[in-house]
Order: C-alpha cells, then structure tokens, then sequence
DNA sequence: TTATGACTGAAAGGCGTTTTTAGTCATAGG
DNA sequence: CCTATGACTAAAAACGCCTTTCAGTCATAA
C-alpha cells in the first residue's frame, strides 16, 4: 500500500508519536511498535526513516532544539532596543526549556538515564547554535554603538552560561521551582549583565532602559 | 578500652575516614564496618556520632563546604580592591567544586544516585550560605561607594547563579573540560558582571582594575 | 559511662528461566 | 521495480528464588 504522506510527512508524523509517547511513558516504556502505532505506519517504515530508537528520540530532541532557536529568531528580529531584545531572549531561552521539562517531567529521568552520553554528545552543539542567534543581536548592538562588546560570539557564550543553572536540563540535578521565580531571576541575571554591557552614555537608567530609535533587522 | 581521642577527634577521625573511602570505593561499596576500621575504631562508636551511614556522609559534606567556605572569608578579609576580591572569591568557588569533583570522580555518581533528594534538600542552604559571603563583600563595595548595588544580598545570588552552570554539581550532567578553560569562562563572566556593577566613574577600565586605597575589613 | 563487635532483619546480589522488544528481511502491494 | 509491512530472531530485560551482605542494635566489657 502506497502511503498518502510525503516523506517528510511521515517522518513528522513519526516525530509527533514520539512526543506523545514519550510525554506519556517516557523513553524506556515506549516501544518502537507503539510509536508505529501510533504514527499508523508500519514498524519497517520507521527503520526507512531512522537508524534506531536512538535516533528517533535524538531527532526529536533536536527538533525541539529548533523550535527554540526559531521562537529566538523571532525576538532577535524584533525592531525592539536591542537591550530589550537580549533581554526577552534570554527570558524566552529559560522558560521554554521550563516547559519543555514541565511537558515531559515524568520521561526526562528516563530519558537521561538512557540516552546521557548521546545527549551529552549534541549539547555543545545546540549550546553553540544558540549563542549564535544572540551574536547576531550582540552585533548589531555593537555595530550600533548601543553596546560595549569585544567579541560578540564569546559574549553571547558568557550570556547564556549566566542563565545556564536556572534552566533544568535534567529533572535529577534541578528541582524547578515556580515559573514566575525562575523567570524573575533570570531577568534579574539579565539586567545584572546588561548594565554592563552598556555603553557609559546610556548608564543611568537600570532596569527599564527605554526603547531606542527602532533599527529594522533583515 | 577507653579512647585516646577526644569527642571531636573521633568525630573528625570518622570523617577522615569517609573521604577517603568515599573518594576510593563511593558510597555503595563503602561499608560501616570500612569505616570503623579505618578511623580505627569500633562500628558501635560511629553510631554515638552518628545516627546512620547517610548522616555520616552528608556530615562529611557539609565539612566540604565549611571548608570552601573558610577559603572564600580568607580572600574577602584581603584588602583588595572590592572587585578584584569579588573576582577571585568567584573563581576560588569554581575550582574549588572543580576539584571536589576531580577528587572523588568515581564515587559522585554513586553519591548522588543514593542521596540526590538529601543533598538537595541542603543545596539551598549551601547556596544561601555562600552567597552571605559575597554579600558582605558586596556591601563593603556599595557602602565605599564602589559598587551600583541595591540589594547586596540578592546580587550575591544572581552572581552565583550566573556561575553556577560552570560548576559540575555532578558529573551525570556535566561532563567537565580542563580545569584552565573553566577558569577562564569564569573570569570572562565575573568580568562581564563586575563591569555592570562598578559605578561610571570607574568604568573606564575594563578588565584588568586597579588596585584601589585599600580599607581593611575585620 | 563509654566502647565494642556478635547478632539480626531487611535489602542487595547472583542466577537460571521466561518474556519482551529492537532491528531484520522475505514478501505483498502498488 | 520500489516502498511498506509485520512475522521472525537474537539479545536484552523482567521475573522468581535463593544466598550473601550489611546497616543498625544491644548485651557485655572495660
């Protein structure tokens, strides 16, 4: 029987079962017959699009990555004071990555517990891909004289590991708190940052500095 | 037999003996009766000091973080200028856990896999304490004129925080690098929130500050 | 009054058997 | 001829049962 869906479809729709199952059972007690299930394809076909149950949760993982970095992209896009901008992103990176565990809470031990080391493996790399879309804010800040940055890409690093011990990557290191205390220190690491990072003229004003002429982005 | 030692020596001497049976076999395969044998005492007198083998170890972590503690008051009572102690004391923490870690590598999963939920019940309380030390020095800076600082002590916490992630609370999460990059991305982060916090007049320099007239604490 | 180590119950550690499941591949369907 | 499928298999997980280990106690000794 020849499938309705694309190829990209059905590797989506395999992504989407995956989601809902792990959320549901999490990585351990969700078998590769479930997911098929399912997605309401075969068992076979998932192997025509994954190597392994690895890769399948692994991709998904780094889905989730990738809606991140658009939700960043579309704040770093934002014709906002680029001080704004930096700030909301970095409120933004914290909470999603609060609901991401919130959504999957009973599954993230399990899921660590099998996948560590891979996981460990991509971290670096999605750490890296986000620093990148702050960069990006960070030099247009720098271009426009706003901000007081050597090299904006090892900032941004420095940024994100500043906010880095507020984000649960793993439910057995953190226990997350409220929503609304994770968000009111993180923005409160933010100003400590950002205060610094501006230039002397604009100084004085400390936590609500005000929106500048607009600069449109892209 | 009546002992030697006094109290307090047989309670250290039990303590001794748990690092370095913690540091040499971890906590499952470190026994009661190890221990007894090592401090070269009787199994029942571990038990006059202690009420069991989880209280014997977080003991024996608490004197860990007395101890970075003790380091962290000997370079607050330095006459450095304010930022300059700040930016050590930061560092020192760092390495410090660092090395920790570094000490009892193998036994820390382990630890942690068999008394995660007791140590974090202290975590905060390590924490809070840390950050009492760095408040006062916060508040020597702000009281000198030095620092922009509202409240000392809720700086302290963003100032830890934004160290945190640096800090391999636990080897499971954290994979850790080479001791000199760990304390280079802490000096780069202390830097990038010491210039946030040095009053305007001062601002000018940006990393390495001069040495101020010093005011002498305690 | 304090220190000890033999003692005990409960938990951890084998271990052989049964069940589950990731991944394969011959076959069916288009 | 090319894709999708699910029965099949080897490997791993779960289970049940027995043995050993060990945290914590307590009667006795110093």
């Amino acid at each position: 029987m020849v499938s309705t869906l694309t190829r990209e479809e059905t590797r989506e729709a395999i992504l989407d079962a995956t989601d809902y199952l792990l959320a549901r059972y999490g990585y351990r007690k969700m078998t590769v017959d479930d997911i098929a299930q399912e997605a309401g394809i075969g068992k076979g076909t998932i192997y025509l699009h994954f190597a392994s149950k690895e890769e399948v949760t692994l991709s998904h993982v780094d889905r989730i990555v990738e809606r991140l970095k658009e939700r960043l992209w579309a704040i770093a896009r934002t014709n906002a004071d680029v001080a704004i901008r930096l700030r909301l992103m970095l409120v933004a990176r914290v909470l999603f990555r609060f609901d991401s565990v919130q959504h999957y809470t009973q599954s993230l031990n399990d899921l660590l517990a099998a996948l560590r080391p891979k996981l460990l493996a991509r971290r670096a790399r999605y750490f890296e891909e986000e620093a990148r879309v702050f960069a990006e804010v960070l030099g247009e800040g720098k271009r426009a004289g706003a901000f007081n940055v050597k090299d904006a890409l090892s900032t941004a690093f420095a940024l994100l590991h500043a906010t880095n011990s507020l984000l649960p990557y793993s439910l057995s290191t953190t226990e997350l708190g409220e929503r609304d205390e994770i968000k009111e220190k993180t923005e409160q690491i933010a100003d400590l940052i950002l205060s610094g990072l501006l230039r002397q003229r604009d100084a004085p004003a400390t936590t609500t500095t005000a929106t500048r002429p607009p600069r449109r982005r892209r």
